[in-house]
Formats: structure tokens, sequence, C-alpha cells
DNA sequence: TATTGTTATACTCTATAACTATA
DNA sequence: TATAGTTATAGAGTATAACAATA
């Protein structure tokens, strides 16, 4: 069906309507792992930033600290990740990827930047770039030398 | 904390986290709806396009035809919307706005415009609307004059 | 007294199938 | 026999609070 044309001017609606299109297409690979499309997001943030703990990973991906210990059960129980005491705090527990959670991580990434690729396809290949690079700016908030308002 | 370098090339996570700022900003607002963001969607969907049946609101705004109907409970409930028998099909009921649903709509979508604004906020004005552009050229599948592979 | 992580509970959302009324 | 809409049920996802261990 065509989009009514005033449901387009939102960018809210723009933004889910992406969205959807990328859960669908990503659907089937991210569900092999542990945890699903979190369990895949704990695995790159652990990865990226080093051992940090449960509560730094949690708030950083914006879930729960009860949700990040089931994610973790399950990935601990595949193998994905460890869990290490903080020799300087013993209440905190650090999170390790494993060999086999890299190895993990790097086949999923690979895939998945196929995924991303196609869901861009649509694009002009300039545009593909300009969306990428103004999404992670947003995201990170990395505003180069344009920062000021 | 900072986000690590590796996650920052996916684009999924760019994505998400973005749209996770936008539900954030736009929780309170939409929450008051009936139906809250769902409820919100149906309304600008069954404004947009005129008097649609319940299942091509369903399948345009990809939501369940099973979760169209709570929704719509919910709005005609609130006076929102109502379900007229279309002549041509009495399987059919056509979604229509009433003048109150369409002032809620109304309503809503100019503080919701205020949100986005500030969602963009972190980008410089040009950069802005080159986003929203481009995600809406996505969304849409509209490519303009440049839309051969 | 506050914080990290765990567990238990309840609530919401979603997916599925069964049902009705029309076609 | 197929489709639009409804209803009922179960499953997954999420939020909340209470708890143990440590600071």
């Amino acid at each position: 069906m065509r989009a009514p044309k005033s449901v387009e001017q939102d960018l809210g609606w723009a933004l889910f309507t992406v969205v959807r299109r990328y859960r669908r297409l990503t659907d089937g690979l991210l569900n092999d792992l542990p945890g699903g499309p979190r369990g895949y997001q704990v695995l790159l943030a652990a990865q990226a930033g080093g051992p940090r703990s449960q509560l730094a990973l949690a708030q950083y991906l914006g879930l729960d600290r009860t949700v990040m210990t089931y994610l973790l059960d399950e990935l601990e129980r595949a193998g994905l990740v460890r869990r290490a005491p903080d020799p300087a705090d013993r209440r905190v527990r650090r999170v390790e990827l494993s060999d086999q959670g890299a190895a993990t991580l790097a086949d999923a990434r690979g895939r998945l930047r196929g995924i991303e690729d196609e869901l861009l396809e649509p694009l002009p290949v300039p545009d593909r770039h300009t969306l990428r690079g103004l999404l992670h700016r947003l995201a990170t908030g990395d505003l180069g030398d344009a920062g000021q308002l």
C-alpha cells in the first residue's frame, strides 16, 4: 500500500518503519544466537569496551540490570562469555568474551553487515554513506566540527 | 559512558540508539493517548489515508489484525474513531476519525514535532533536513530521480 | 547506608488458533 | 472455500520489589 502523505512527514513514522524492516531482515540471523538480538548487542558491547561490569553494560545498552542477568546466563551457558570477579570490588563481575564468543560475534557481524547493505540498497551509494554517518553522529553525540547550536 | 568504537560502525546499533532516545522523549506524551504510541499511529494512518478497513490499517502499520481490534476498542471507547460498516462488503469495517479524534491527533502531532526537533538538535540544521529526507525516502521507497540501482 | 548482582512476581505485549459472519 | 473481524489462550518480554553480598 502507498503511504499516506501526511504520515510521511513524521520522523517517528519513518524511524519505526525502517527499524521494522531491519528487524524483519535480521530476525532469522539474530534468533540463532543465545539471547537473540539483545544477546548480540551484549557480545558487541562486551568486546568493544573490553571487560566491564554487568551494570555498566546494562546501562550502556539501555537494559534493566535484571535482564542482563538472564542474558548473561544464556550467553555463559553457551560458552560465549565469562563472568570474572573484579579484584578491586568483589561485588562486581566483569564480563569477558571467550574465544568462541569472539568468533561467534565476528561471524554474526559479517552476516549483519550484508543485511545492512540490503536494507540501504534502495538508496544511491553516496546517500547510504550519508545516512550511516548522520545516524552515527546522532547516536553518539559526536558532532565533528559543527557541534555548536 | 563513551561508546566503544567498533559498536559505532553498526547501523543497527545507531538505529536502535536513536529509536531508544525517541521513545524516551515521547513516552510521556504518547502514553496519555488511548492505545499509547500505537494508538497514535492508528489515528495518524486513519486520517491520512481516509477511511480504510481494519485489516488495511493493520498491514500498513505492521501490526497483527488482532492487535488492531484491541487498539480500536480503546480508541472507539474514547470517542476518537468510529467503525463504520462498508456498504460494499459487510464483513469490512471502515475506520473513521471523529472530530474529537482529529483534534486529539492534531494536538499530539504538534507536540511530537517539537520533540522531534529536540531529538535532532545535536545536528546542524542542514543535516537535520538531510537525515529526515533520507529516512523518509528509505521508509517509503521513494527514491526520486536516482532510484535505479 | 548504598551498590552489584540475583531471584521472584506480576504485568504487558505479542503470536497463535478458534470462532462468527459474510463473501 | 476464503476473508474480515473478534475472542481466548499461552508465551515472551519487561518492570518491580525484595534479597544476599560487599562497599
